[in-house]
DNA sequence: GTTGAAAGCGCCCTCTGCTGGCATAGA
DNA sequence: ATCTATGCCAGCAGAGGGCGCTTTCAAC
């Protein structure tokens, strides 16, 4: 067993303990003996001083266990070392936790969080003892958070009272587990885990040393190797490859069974085997993110503190890490752009987005919406998609039809609008629409059907009041406002030299050129003052019909037929053409103006275009 | 063990094109 | 006054730019 070494680390970072495999047979008597000195070394006083010299609010011991060389083909077993970290309640009262469980015993109220990846603690409640504060790492791999219920933690009290009497006692978890709740939970666990039970060891080389070595092997090493979790057989898989290549020639390659990975140096390959588990010691003590080295737990903590070492010499840009400054360059300033696709002239900056372009050539959309059959090439549209999924939106375009809808361009059939509209979109072109009696041709159908009426005759817009029929829909709409709608009024354009209204604005920009003259000027003018104040008189009447016949639009609007009718608005069924209400509103808005100054509905229609 | 470069993932933004509703210029 | 064809606008989606941050890995 190697030695361990407890440090603290500088600039207020944090470390916690890590897990390391261990061979059963590799932790022979005296190693674990070699262990409790190494533990024993650790006075209280040294770690009473480690725990307090760091920041104020969580000073945390630093130790490395270093897998002993192993003999292979055996069980394995897994030491956990536990350690005290002197959170202070208000520390951990302010971390975003998820709670694990609670559970009182004895009095004592025992609270487990889960504190981001691999990391728990215990916290005890009116007890206050050493193991106050117990934070455990832990590879998720290996044991998963269900697996690190009470039952364990229990095996862990129970041990860390025990140890108290004694400095090295191994004590079954199967038993601890016995000793608070019989035969369920276990068999529950071991059902759930599908794995024997571990067998746990504990260490504690002083009695009021805070820190507790657990080793846990099953009970069964074969079985074990029969039936690993899914990460423990990777690594456990992979240590294997390891130690075989070892065995071979002075040329050694180690080959990583994960995954492709090969070297020749033990130092990459440990490094790199790193990487297949979770051991990430370095925790920021601002996010309680952990990380795998001290140089990304500093880049990380940039991020906090807003500290930008790298500066851009072309701008004042500034960044965290030297490849976004180097990114920032190639796109600001040296617009080199070293990934080009091989179907186009793309080329982009990142490899990430030469992926994504070659998405629409492939026609890749890999991000399938959950709630409709749009799916996207990449996931910010999918994100911007979902926003269409409101109620409006849904009914309108995701509504299940009974009724099949049908292409216009080909004989598929579907019972949702969207369906169809991005179907009918693959059949785009320009100008597809041709007409078989002319030679016109136009992007939208909708102008070839109306274009097509010319040539047929066809007038299918019906106005319900005088069954006057007209090819456009708008038209009829004009034609009922102006005829049958006593509440509308027009658009009017005036002349701002006479005042003269137009119903178009061109019509009022020729008679604008032209005036200017005296005579247009004086009878403009003349008219006017003559008749203002009784104009405003009768526009104040005007408006205050206005205004009740807009009620009687809204409350028609929502059902109410009779407040319709006794606002003398017709029910909405006799509206031709889907006339809505905003569209008187938008009317009455836009001339409101012009009535302020004194024009009446009844003088503006006969002043129009005169 | 540390470092820096490169790669990767994710997010947000803008620009652009298409479509349907509606308005309107020109005939 | 009416009709035809087209323009404007808003909503949505496609494509790509730019940056924040993390992870990986070779070199030292």
């Amino acid at each position: 067993m190697a030695a361990t070494e407890i440090s603290v680390l500088s600039e207020q970072f944090t470390k916690i303990k890590e897990l390391e495999l261990m061979p059963e047979k590799g932790l022979k008597e005296e190693e674990k003996d070699e262990v409790c000195r190494e533990k024993d070394h650790q006075s209280p006083s040294e770690l009473e001083a480690a725990c307090t010299s760091g920041a104020p609010q969580d000073s945390v011991l630093e130790e490395e266990v270093e897998p002993v060389p192993a003999t292979s083909e055996e069980s394995e077993k897994h030491i956990l070392t536990l350690q005290t970290v002197h959170f202070t309640s208000e520390a951990v009262e302010l971390q975003d936790m998820s709670l694990l469980s609670i559970q009182q015993q004895d009095g004592v109220q025992v609270v487990v969080q889960q504190a981001g990846p691999g990391l728990l603690w215990l916290e005890e409640g009116p007890r206050q003892s050493l193991q106050q504060y117990v934070a455990i790492s832990i590879q998720q791999e290996l044991y998963s958070l269900q697996e690190m219920e009470m039952l364990q933690f229990h095996a862990v009290e129970e041990n860390v009272m025990v140890a108290s009497e004694d400095s090295k006692l191994a004590v079954s978890l199967a038993e601890s587990a016995g000793l608070i709740k019989e035969g369920q939970e276990k068999n529950q666990l071991a059902e759930r885990t599908k794995e024997p039970l571990s067998f746990v060891e504990t260490m504690s080389g002083d009695e009021r040393s805070d820190e507790i070595v657990l080793t846990i092997s099953n009970l069964n090493g074969e079985e074990q190797e029969d039936q690993p979790t899914a990460g423990q057989a990777d690594v456990e898989k992979a240590k294997s490859t390891k130690n075989q290549r070892k065995t071979k020639g002075a040329k050694r390659t180690f080959h990583c069974d994960v995954c492709m990975f090969t070297s020749s140096r033990m130092s990459s390959f440990n490094r790199h085997m790193k990487t297949h588990t979770n051991e990430k010691p370095h925790l920021c003590h601002l996010c309680l993110k952990t990380f795998r080295t001290v140089t990304l737990l500093r880049n990380h903590v940039n991020t906090h503190t807003g500290t930008r070492p790298y500066k851009c010499n072309d701008c004042n840009m500034a960044f965290v890490t030297s490849g976004e400054l180097v990114r920032h360059r190639r796109y600001k300033h040296t617009h080199e752009k070293p990934f080009k696709c091989s179907m186009c002239k793309y080329a982009s900056v990142e490899a990430s987005k030469l992926k994504r372009h070659v998405r629409s050539h492939t026609g890749e959309r890999p991000f399938q919406c959950c709630q409709c059959s749009y799916a996207s090439r990449d996931t910010y549209k999918l994100k911007r998609h979902m926003r269409t999924h409101s109620g409006v939106h849904m009914r309108n375009l995701h509504a299940y039809s009974a009724a099949e809808l049908k292409c216009r361009y080909c004989s598929a059939v579907f019972h949702e609008r969207y369906a169809l509209i991005q179907h009918q979109k693959t059949h785009k072109n320009e100008k597809r629409f041709k007409c078989e009696h002319c030679s016109y041709a136009c992007k939208q159908e909708r102008h070839m059907t109306a274009h097509i009426r010319t040539h047929t005759g066809e007038k299918p817009f019906t106005c319900l009041s005088c069954n006057k029929c007209f090819r456009q829909k708008q038209l009829l709409n004009v034609h009922f406002r102006k005829y049958h709608d006593a509440n509308f009024i027009p658009t009017v354009y005036r002349c701002c030299k006479c005042g003269k209204g137009f119903s178009r604005w061109s019509n009022m920009h020729r008679h604008s050129e032209k005036c200017g003259s005296g005579e247009a000027k004086s009878a403009a003018s003349g008219k006017g003052r003559r008749t203002r104040k009784r104009k405003q008189t009768i526009l104040r009447e005007a408006m205050k019909g206005q205004k009740e016949a807009a009620k009687g639009w809204k409350e028609a609007a929502n059902g109410d037929e009779a407040a319709a009718e006794e606002a003398s608005i017709p029910k909405r069924e006799q509206f031709p053409g889907e006339m809505l209400p905003g569209a008187c509103g938008e009317t009455t808005a836009r001339v409101k103006e012009d009535v302020d100054e004194g024009v009446t509905c009844e003088m503006l229609l006969n002043m129009m275009d005169k």
